[in-house]
DNA sequence: AGCACGCCGACT
DNA sequence: GTCGGCGTGCTC
């Protein structure tokens, strides 16, 4: 008998969906531990997936020679049965190799690829005995490392000149240890809220289903949700087990970070993007050795490695950012599922606008519908809508009407701040010829380019181009060029002129370039050193200023002409939670919408906050177009350098389709971008798992028949562009 | 990705 | 008869 094992490997640009064998040899090997192995002549990193025994006579009937593995990486096992589980799991729903799913689960210091070396290190004084030294400093540092007998290297350098001295008497010896995270100590007063009776009673529903449950809790604006999490999340942490609480954007979700920490203090560790490699190895760790019972983090948390799940809660559940946007797209929520699934325990979905995905199965009773209607201070803030057709006709002002004028004036009056959203940022969007009708595209990406006047450069949204702005018609040499549209950038120099007393703030992705600037600027405005905050959809979520009376959406229905199934979805989603931000202290709020469409049920449900008959007229649509949540959808995108290899790519692969419950829809060729063609198919199945299935076959077929272009999969995309 | 293998044309 | 061009397929 030979002791073998199955390894997965990664292996750049091979699209390797199998494990390869190989002989353990001495090795002290289990299941999830990393390895290095001898494959194609190069050494590579695998991981382990199954140790057995195998005969002699069989291991030499193998139609290949066997090699052994060449060294050990992990000590301890780096990934357990549930991870396996979940990156199977994410690997099936993808239709993505196993191994690019566990690329996505590890944070990028203990990748497949990536070494121990990256792995900071810190070393150690240890205290080892007493020993006779000479000069009041040596023993002042003999007495204090008598008190200390551990401690960093370079903490006992900051104080004593003496190190070298004491290893040589043996005093100390050195010992390197891998860096630990610094566990912050918190000791903020920290509010415990009684919960009001729609919140115990919601409270109590998810308590009286013991085991796996979904729970859909949806609750208006301020109605109290995070302390309902945070309730159960104590119950949870007093029977010793662990709490996953995701959000969609940290930066944005500052305040349930704080809630959660002087909660919880020190045992709560919080993971998102913006941390360098090192702080997320740190924070990985620290879960993995159990250090801290509870996590507040962004969609990449959903990996981290409990073990003992009790909670999962999943705040803003319809927010798009819950999907991951390069392959495997995953999308958060179905992975949360299924972990609560495994670990048997309850998870919380929470939004003041469901995805309708999510409020469907929740109306179907697959998940159990818990509803807060009222805010907490009751308080709700009175919306109007101004209609810019009329408005246009008698003020010729494009941006602002005169109640919004005249509402914004009214504040700075009264020393109340104004958050004023426009979904656009730039200046102008666009700069046509009024001769030709030319307007000036990206060259890489086929769609037209903004006008930026802080630069003075136009500007590719898609990709990094970007090319000095002249207003001659590049075409025709017209000087006859029209700035149509506007954007924040406009908006903003606007604002300047019509208030000048005002202090204006913009924030949007130019402002934004550096990762703290957006905390700053909210503290800022939060602090009252600007009266108006001006900004794209990232200032409609979750911004909790009670000085902020006064809400104005500049076109609450610019996002209804994207040709897109949930276009509706999403401008109803903004306004909702843009509308959220206005009258959140003692003082009624106010919301101005300005809208073309005035009538359209989007605008009208916000208006009224009227979530139920948004819901109702939305599906109605979706199941005249067959669209989720009534089918499932899969993207395909194909994509290549020549047009015609593409579609004879596509034609291949569809020539053999043989699933009847999945349509297939028209190839359609999509905007070029970074100069590569993109020609996409949509299927739509009402059952996933019969949809997956006929994606594996595609995928395959474009394998098995060599075809050069590429594919990018996306199993329930969000947006169809 | 890279490298071996093999089939075919050009040349000593 | 032999060298090497590149298309094809494999990597335990």
């Amino acid at each position: 008998m030979e002791k073998v094992a199955d390894i997965y490997i990664e292996y750049t640009a091979m699209a390797v969906d199998q494990s390869y064998l190989y002989k353990v040899n001495q090795y002290n090997v289990e299941k999830g531990m990393r390895v290095y192995i001898m494959f194609a002549g190069r050494k590579i990193v695998g991981i382990i997936d199954r140790v057995y025994e195998m005969p002699k006579t069989e291991l030499d009937a193998l139609p290949y020679k066997v090699q052994a593995i060449d060294s050990v990486i992990d000590e301890d096992v780096l990934l357990n049965e549930e991870a396996f589980h979940l990156a199977r799991f994410m690997a099936n729903r993808c239709v993505a190799s196993v191994m690019s799913c566990f690329q996505a689960m590890l944070p990028s210091k203990l990748k497949p690829k990536s070494t121990k070396q990256n792995i900071r290190k810190e070393v150690y004084v240890i205290y080892q005995q007493d020993k006779e030294v000479k000069g009041q400093k040596q023993k002042e540092a003999l007495a204090y490392l008598q008190e200390h007998p551990k401690i960093k290297r370079q903490d006992f350098n900051k104080r004593y000149s003496c190190l070298q001295r004491f290893i040589e008497l043996g005093i100390v010896v050195l010992q390197e240890e891998e860096k630990q995270a610094e566990v912050e100590q918190i000791n903020l007063a920290c509010d415990h809220f009684k919960l009001q009776e729609a919140q115990q009673q919601a409270l109590d529903k998810i308590k009286a289903i013991a085991g796996h449950h979904v729970h859909l809790l949806h609750g208006v604006t301020g109605s109290g949700k995070t302390e309902i999490f945070l309730q159960l999340a104590s119950e949870v942490l007093a029977q010793g087990k662990q709490v996953l609480i995701l959000v969609p954007e940290i930066g944005l979700t500052a305040q349930m970070v704080e809630r959660v920490t002087c909660r919880f203090g020190k045992s709560v560790a919080i993971y998102h993007s913006n941390l360098n490699n090192q702080q997320k190895y740190e924070q990985y760790k620290l879960v993995k050795e159990k250090k801290v019972q509870i996590v507040v983090g962004t969609r990449s948390s959903v990996f981290m490695p409990f073990e003992q799940l009790g909670l999962i809660v999943l705040d803003e559940e319809h927010d798009a950012s819950y999907k991951q946007d390069s392959q495997p797209r995953y999308h958060c929520r179905d992975l949360a599922i299924e972990r609560a699934r495994y670990h048997d325990c309850p998870i919380v979905l929470a939004s003041a606008t469901p995805s309708l995905e999510s409020y469907a199965r929740a109306y179907k009773g697959n998940y159990q519908l818990l509803e807060l209607k009222e805010r907490i201070h009751k308080n709700m803030p009175v919306v109007h809508v101004v209609d810019m057709k009329e408005s246009m006709k008698h003020d010729h002002d494009a941006l602002l009407s005169v109640s919004l004028k005249n509402a914004i004036y009214e504040r700075l009056e009264k020393n109340e701040q104004v958050i004023l959203l426009l979904n656009r940022r730039g200046y102008t969007p666009v700069l046509r010829c009024l001769d030709c009708g030319e307007v000036k595209k990206c060259p890489h990406c086929d769609i037209a380019l903004n006008y930026h006047k802080q630069t003075n450069r136009l500007v590719c949204h898609y990709c990094e181009y970007h090319e000095p702005a002249y207003f001659v018609c590049s075409s025709c040499g017209s000087k006859n060029i029209s700035t149509s549209g506007f954007g924040t950038q406009r908006l903003e120099e606007y604002l300047d002129e019509l208030f000048p007393q005002a202090r204006v703030v913009r924030m949007d992705q130019d402002t934004m370039r550096r990762k703290d600037m957006h905390e700053v600027v909210l503290r800022e405005f939060e602090q009252h050193k600007y009266d108006i905050l001006v900004g794209t959809q990232m200032i409609a979520k979750g911004l909790d200023i009670p000085n902020v009376t006064l809400v104005g959406i500049v076109n609450a229905d610019a996002s209804l002409q994207r040709e897109d199934f949930r276009s509706v979805e999403v401008t109803f989603d903004l306004l909702v939670q843009a509308s959220g931000r206005s009258g959140r202290g003692d003082k009624i709020g106010e919301v101005i919408m300005q809208a073309y469409q005035k009538e359209h049920y989007a605008i009208r449900c916000a208006q009224n906050q009227d979530y139920d008959t948004f819901f109702k007229k939305e599906m109605q649509f979706r199941h005249l177009g067959k669209y989720p949540p009534y089918t499932y959808l899969a993207s395909l995108i194909f994509t290549n350098d020549k047009v015609d290899q593409i579609y004879q790519d596509i034609d291949t692969c569809f020539e053999v389709f043989d699933y009847p419950n999945v349509h297939h829809l028209r190839a359609v060729q999509l905007q070029k971008r970074k100069d590569t063609l993109r020609v996409r198919k949509i299927l739509k199945c009402a059952n996933l798992d019969e949809l997956i299935a006929s994606v594996h076959f595609i995928k395959n077929e474009l394998l098995k028949n060599k075809c050069k272009s590429k594919l990018e999969i996306d199993i329930n995309p969000l947006f169809l562009e």
